[in-house]
DNA sequence: CAAATAATAGCATGAATATGCTATTCCCGG
DNA sequence: CCGGGAATAGCATATTCATGCTATTATTTG
């Protein structure tokens, strides 16, 4: 079965372009080609895409507003995003809105085709340029830069682990297989080491700093 | 100028088979291929490579831990990590660690070269399933979404987050200006919404929610 | 080898927490 | 104006936790 693409495009030569790339493989059928979003819904209801390629930057409604729509209405339906840019924001926005993979318009047809085949099968590409981008927001947005700088012994982490699953100290002596008093022990070290005095910020602790 | 990369790998025969496949490329020299961290720095002084592949399992300093050390001791150094898991937690911790890309095991030679080269151009190739769960992570932790799905009130949130931040009943009475019988009240409604019947439990779900 | 550390285990005790009840006041929507 | 939820408050009690001690064994390291 082919996969049938849409493409939303609103510069000529480019729509046209990749009509031809898509129709012009094998496995792939390029059920329509748009120049704007203003018959989105009725677009897409009409030509049933599994996959759209949608152009970031469009006159009227844009890309990333065409994706929220989208989203809601078709919500198994696959996005591409594409773009000449390079735009933090305009990346991040896309995927907050649920866009599957994003890349830049300098992709060689061939690998257009191939991220096409690998957003249909589940995946989301994105040109490496962009990824890097993407990291680059996970690591701002995360305000817990610091990673185990506890010095926790592996079981002192096990055993951290369990209290964040809200385990009692009876049911972690069971699941490790040690006395409560051990526990007990383990615990007085991690308090220690976390500069903590209870279970409740030692938790808290745990996952804000991303050590469980 | 080839591309220097060493291999940090621990399994014996991958190690060798991407010692071969990067040395018998053109454009790549890899100046090393290791089976453990234990000499990392050494290592990496001595090799000089510009980027590094990197397995997350390993025994001894993991991959995570190493890409840690080598982030504050070589910050010019690409590290790409690659993994048999799509395991989204150490996904996350090696992004955060600072590794430039991530990529599974079951990546062809070819690719593999490609995406060691992407990573030494300043990219962050990443497989499209570990995209996928980039992407969840991105959306997931976006305090955009910090809808209040617990239906909890206004007070209710007050209290918990004091519980987040470790305090104990008879704090949160009185910095609430209320009796400790009260704050025991709110604790009550709030552990029937989040559907716990702990103080840990109650905070975890707080801050992996993003309630507070 | 001696010192240090991690993991194990025990005991005791005061403090904190979880949860079973009830009850009053205020405010809001039907 | 009545019912219901939210915030307040109280009491009782069993359970859990935090932390004060000590002690053995194995492993690591200088």
């Amino acid at each position: 079965m082919d996969i049938k693409v849409a493409v939303f495009e609103d510069n000529k030569s480019l729509r046209q372009g990749l009509y031809q790339l898509i129709n012009g493989s094998d496995g792939f059928e390029c059920v329509g080609a748009f120049e704007d979003c203003m018959n989105l819904i009725k677009d897409i209801e009409d030509t049933k895409p599994k996959v759209v390629l949608m152009d970031i930057e469009m006159p009227g409604i844009n890309g990333i507003e065409a994706v929220n729509i989208l989203r809601q209405k078709f919500p198994e339906l696959k996005i591409l995003m594409q773009t000449i840019f390079e735009d933090s924001d305009k990346i991040f926005k896309s995927i907050l809105a649920g866009a599957s993979g994003y890349i830049l318009k300098t992709t060689s047809p061939s690998r257009i085709l191939d991220f096409i085949k690998e957003t249909c099968e589940g995946g989301a590409p994105m040109s490496p340029s962009v990824a890097t981008k993407v990291l680059k927001i996970v690591t701002q947005q995360s305000p817990f830069l610091k990673v185990n700088s506890f010095n926790l012994s592996e079981r002192e982490k096990e055993i951290l682990s369990c209290l964040v699953k809200g385990m009692s100290y009876k049911l972690i002596a069971d699941s490790c297989f040690i006395s409560i008093d051990t526990v007990r022990g383990h615990i007085r070290s991690i308090y220690e080491k976390l500069h903590v005095h209870s279970k409740g910020e030692a938790i808290a602790t745990a996952i804000k700093s991303n050590i469980i």
